[in-house]
This record gives C-alpha cells, sequence and structure tokens, in this order.
DNA sequence: CAACTCGATAACGAAGCCCA
DNA sequence: TGGGCTTCGTTATCGAGTTG
C-alpha cells in the first residue's frame, strides 16, 4: 500500500455536471438496496465518512473499514452501481493519461447524500450542499490528498497494534467550520485524538504543500497556538520542513508544534520516529511519546480501523 | 561520445475468479 | 458474503543497442 503520492492532480471520470438528486422516487430504489444490504452498516458509514471528508481514496476505505482491498473494491463498486457516489481516476497532465497508477477517488453524489440523510434522520439539504460544495470544488481536491491519505495511515498503522489507536479524526472541512465560528480565518486542515494506553494525545494537522508564501506561513505558525493540542506539521521536502522551523522560531508561537517531511513518512510511517520538536533542535519522537491528556472513557475496541468500529460509533471519525 | 530508441521488467490498482 | 490469488491494462524504469 502507498500512501502521499501528491503529485497527480487532475480528475477524471466524473460527471461534468451536478446532478440533482432528482424527484423524491428517484434514489428509492438505491434505498431500497441499501437498506436491504447485509453491509448497511458498513456503507452508510462509508457515506458518511465521505459526507465529512468530502472525497476518499479506496486505500482509504479499506484502511477504515476493510482488511482487503478486494472488500473495499467491492463494496464501493456497489455503491457507485447505486449512484451513491461518483467515482474519480486521478491523472497526471505532465505524463498524460496516466490512470490507474493511483487510487480512485470517490465523492458523494447527491443521491448519496439524500439517503444518508435519511438514514439519519435529518433534512437532506445540509448533506446535499456539503456533496454539492465538494463536487464543484473537485479540480481543487488534489491538492489536499495528503490530509486524508495521513489520517488513513494512521489507521492502517495503528489498528492492530492492541495499546494504541486514532479515535477521532475530525476532517478540514468541520475543523475549518470551527475555526470561522471563533472568528479564526486560519484553521488547520485537521485534528486527531490518539489513544495509547495510558495517555491521549491531541493535535492538529498542518498539511503543508510548499505554495504558501512566507507571510501565510509565518502567520500560521503564530497561529498555532491551540489550547496545550499539539500542531504536527508536513513539509513536501526537507528545505520546506526547515522553512517552516524558521518561521516557527520568528514567530515565537507558544504552542507545541512539530515538523516532518513527506520523506520521513513515506520511509517511516506516521508512527515512526519522525517528528521534530518545533522549536530547539531536539532529536525526532514517536507520535506515542508526544505529552498527552488522561484517558477519558473512550475504549480502544472502538478505535478507527478496529472491526466493527462503525457499529459503535454511528457519527462517523468524528462523532462521539 | 552523447542522445535516442526499443524491449524487458517491475509496479500498481481494479476487477475476475474460486473457495470457505 | 469476505479473503486471497490471478489476470488485465497501464506506466515507470533501466539497460542494450543504435545513430548522429
Amino acid at each position: 500500500m502507498s500512501w502521499f503520492q501528491a503529485d497527480g492532480y487532475v480528475l477524471t471520470g466524473l460527471p461534468a455536471e451536478w446532478e440533482p438528486p432528482g424527484p423524491a422516487g428517484a434514489g428509492r430504489a438505491a434505498a431500497e438496496g441499501l437498506l436491504q444490504d447485509r453491509e448497511r452498516d458498513r456503507k452508510l458509514a462509508m457515506l458518511t465518512c465521505l459526507s465529512q471528508h468530502r472525497w476518499m481514496t479506496t486505500t482509504e476505505v479499506e484502511a477504515l473499514f476493510f482488511t482487503s482491498s478486494r472488500g473495499a473494491q467491492r463494496q464501493l463498486r456497489r455503491l457507485e452501481e447505486w449512484g451513491l457516489v461518483h467515482r474519480g481516476h486521478r491523472t497526471d497532465p505532465h505524463v498524460g493519461g496516466n490512470w490507474r497508477k493511483y487510487p480512485d477517488l470517490f465523492l458523494l453524489s447527491a443521491r448519496g447524500a439524500w439517503v444518508l440523510a435519511h438514514s439519519q434522520r435529518t433534512e437532506p439539504q445540509e448533506l446535499i450542499r456539503r456533496a454539492f460544495y465538494a463536487f464543484s470544488n473537485r479540480l481543487h481536491i488534489l491538492h489536499g490528498v495528503g490530509v486524508n491519505d495521513f489520517f488513513a495511515s494512521l489507521v492502517r498503522a495503528s489498528r492492530e497494534l492492541p495499546d494504541q489507536g486514532l479515535y477521532h479524526w475530525v476532517g478540514d472541512d468541520s475543523t475549518r467550520r470551527k475555526f470561522q465560528e471563533q472568528g479564526e480565518d486560519i484553521a488547520p486542515d485537521g485534528w486527531g485524538r490518539y489513544l495509547t494506553e495510558s495517555e491521549e494525545i491531541y493535535f492538529y494537522l498542518e498539511w503543508d504543500r510548499g505554495t504558501e508564501p512566507s507571510a501565510r506561513l509565518r502567520a500560521k505558525a503564530a497561529a498555532a497556538d491551540h489550547a496545550g493540542h499539539h500542531v504536527l506539521w508536513v513539509a513536501p521536502s526537507p528545505a520546506r520542513e526547515q522553512g517552516i522551523r524558521s518561521a516557527l522560531q520568528a514567530s515565537n508561537s507558544q504552542g507545541t508544534s512539530w515538523t516532518t517531511h513527506i520523506g520521513q513518512l513515506q520511509e517511516h510511517g506516521p508512527l515512526g520516529e519522525i517528528w521534530q520538536p518545533g522549536p530547539g533542535d531536539g532529536h525526532r519522537q514517536r507520535l506515542t511519546e508526544l505529552p498527552g491528556r488522561p484517558r477519558s472513557e473512550r475504549q480502544l475496541e472502538d478505535c478507527l480501523g478496529r472491526p466493527g468500529w462503525w457499529l459503535r460509533r454511528p457519527g462517523g471519525t468524528e462523532g462521539m
């Protein structure tokens, strides 16, 4: 399984136009099929995740819900046939016609949002709006490909470890909304709650694409003091990581920032000794070595990727 | 001697197939 | 059903051979 292949950045295969959910009866067949499906709960949880994180790749769905890629492929195929999700292929414009090199990418369709809302007994407008928003931004989606990959790779790396796991993954959409509600216009790309045997480690993710001007980088660094939550910065290159570290130094950020770069992630994985403390020049540490807080009542068996976690946590990766 | 062409091979993801 | 193995279509890579 390969992660963090961020260079391909064009999506093909999606419908050209957004298709509204249609008259109320149109989605009925799909809804009926889903309701009678033996894997209904897992499929609904997959739809919930698509709604929360705007899109997911086959590999990410596998990390969260399956133990083999085949299962993920089959279930996603079924959702596609029912018209609940859209499938896109990633292509690299520099090579041309290159697809299948990257995992396919799935978005919630209007019908999928409609069915999901009905299963949750909520009004469909909000979920459809979110799905439409994701669809309208489909051409820019891949700029954030690393964020979802990061969290999914964390699930993948931890799901078989009995003494730790990722419990919460709050996507960039929800994170940004929460910050906006607090009147802040600079928001990280996600938030996570990582459980160990004795602690819970809270962290924000700052997935840097190396495209932001240094002024904005400095603003981000200065804002990276989130009430004691760690901020994990991932840079595309070692040089850029140094740039981030300089910005952190200059901004005199009071928060606890840690930095790494893609090469470290690919080589050692998200649980490796890759996180270098922001200020100073300490050696790189593991995520599980970062200071945490006392454990809540949340159980390790309910962490993301554990068998049947979605049955006990109907709110997806963000709820409960 | 550098630049290119060609072919074999490796790698990858999706899907087909078989089996418990 | 899900899991695992196989097949298929595709691209990247590399080295040998060829050409200017």
